[in-house]
DNA sequence: CCTAGACTGGGTACGGTGTACGGAGATTAG
DNA sequence: CTAATCTCCGTACACCGTACCCAGTCTAGG
């Protein structure tokens, strides 16, 4: 008899789930399965088969009930990536023991935990977490990060901002070589073969004159390992940071009226 | 009678596909199709209709042909994809502009070309565009930022790798904005409601004291727009090289042996 | 001109996906 | 004990990518 949900009525069920308010109702059989059992083998899936395997049927397999009976506990396949994500999140390891050491190393820590999360489960990159991002565990991880920006004379606006940017390089750079690996395993072809295969078109187009500043790199410019050029790239960004965190220190910028809510953002 | 390809194989078609040595055999009824119209058809459904609508028998429909057609043309789906990229790469309109006044301009105009590019094109985030990174135009747009990069006591090295850690923020950045307009538009729920339906639960969790950073953000932390957000990041980082490019100025770091061939990287 | 052979178009089919629907059985309030 | 209400899940549908194969078309060689 339950009419089709309205969009608000969904998204009021999947903020329910995010934030665990399960209470059950007093009739009918108890559930087998519970919602952490359910995320935990999906992510188990996830892990160990790839990405593609995240599929509604294999993760009910996995727990050996049909593949309908995910659909009591979960609306859809979106809301359970949500889940799988905000499980996963959260200040991490290096985070945490680097919470009280001043805003370079806590961002250099989180920007590690980050890149590595991404590397250990590369299926965060199917997880649309614009949305979902208020979850407990997802809103933990932003307070730590806005905390080490404040009392540098940033702006709450800077202050997101730079937690938004950072967040923007890792999860890129991360894509980019979660990216290439795949790539690199689904169609069976290796590196070398890969680079020797191209070899021939791309003396060519050197040899054309089209491309001279790439023709002039050395030969090694590719050669840099994928953590070396992580590292490289955050560097430069931090030293970005600090120079806007020399100006406003110079010169604090005023912000707005501090209200204590940041949900009124209309 | 062809047994079937190895990857090898495959590659190599992938790669003649891609620069496009594309000799007719003589005998047998002429095409009705053209590679370049399937991948016209491709990028018009994906533009009009989003990036779930790309499915073969979607572009062939729009091409008034059998699905089955394509794979005439179309070794598989992920070659066409990675030929509807080629097509809207290259160095884009702004780049062009500013490719003879400086790295700052130029390294500015590649990211909003690039920006606008995603924006215009959300489907690029589908493609794993690592490995078929070579095609032409794709050579050319790295040409045109090496170049730029090129005489500033750069190694080879640093200059691939500003030019990937620009790449990285600049997808990593696009990706998060093209996934929140993504979220908005197809669970149904608009900005407003979403916040208002969170409202409640983040009000409790600012209430909680677990968020003391977060909760003492001013009204507007999150009212900035997009794009000023893109500015704000880009130029953080531009920064950043900025105080890289200083250093070496002063001090212009050893380059491994120029040679003329950037392929013998195994 | 004729014909053999090579090629193109595309119908059919297979194994996958997310999920709507509804029935069978379990559980508990009254 | 009964009826209400819940859980599990088999079936079904509309999609997807693509392997296979046949019919129709065109051209080279005779």
């Amino acid at each position: 008899m339950t009419s089709e949900l309205s969009p608000t009525e969904q998204l009021r069920r999947s903020i329910e789930l995010l934030w665990g308010s399960g209470e059950r109702p007093a009739r009918g059989p108890k559930p087998t399965l519970t919602l952490d059992k359910i995320v935990d083998a999906a992510i188990a899936v996830a892990d160990r088969e790839g990405t593609a395997a995240i599929s509604m049927r294999r993760v009910a397999a996995e727990l050996g009930v049909g593949a309908m009976t995910l659909y009591r506990y979960v609306p859809g396949k979106a809301e359970l990536l949500a889940l799988m994500l905000d499980r996963v999140s959260g200040p991490g390891d290096e985070a945490v023991r680097a919470a009280e050491k001043g805003w370079r190393e806590l961002l250099t820590a989180v920007a590690h935990d980050s890149y590595r999360l991404h590397l250990a489960h590369p299926w965060l990159l199917q997880v649309n977490w614009t949305r979902p991002v208020m979850g407990p565990n997802s809103l933990a991880g932003a307070e730590i990060v806005v905390a080490a920006l404040t009392g540098l004379g940033l702006t709450s606006q800077e202050r997101i901002g730079v937690m938004i940017t950072l967040d923007g390089f890792v999860t890129g750079y991360a894509r980019h070589r979660i990216l290439y690996d795949v790539a690199a395993e689904e169609s069976g072809v290796s590196d070398e073969e890969f680079w020797s295969q191209h070899l021939p078109v791309l003396e060519r187009a050197m040899a054309s004159g089209n491309y001279p500043a790439m023709a002039a790199l050395s030969a090694d410019a590719f050669d840099t390992g994928w953590d070396e050029t992580f590292e490289f790239g955050l560097h430069c960004l931090l030293d970005g940071f600090a120079a806007l965190f020399a100006a406003r220190r110079s010169a604090p910028a005023s912000d707005a009226a501090e209200v204590g809510g940041a949900a009124d953002c209309s």
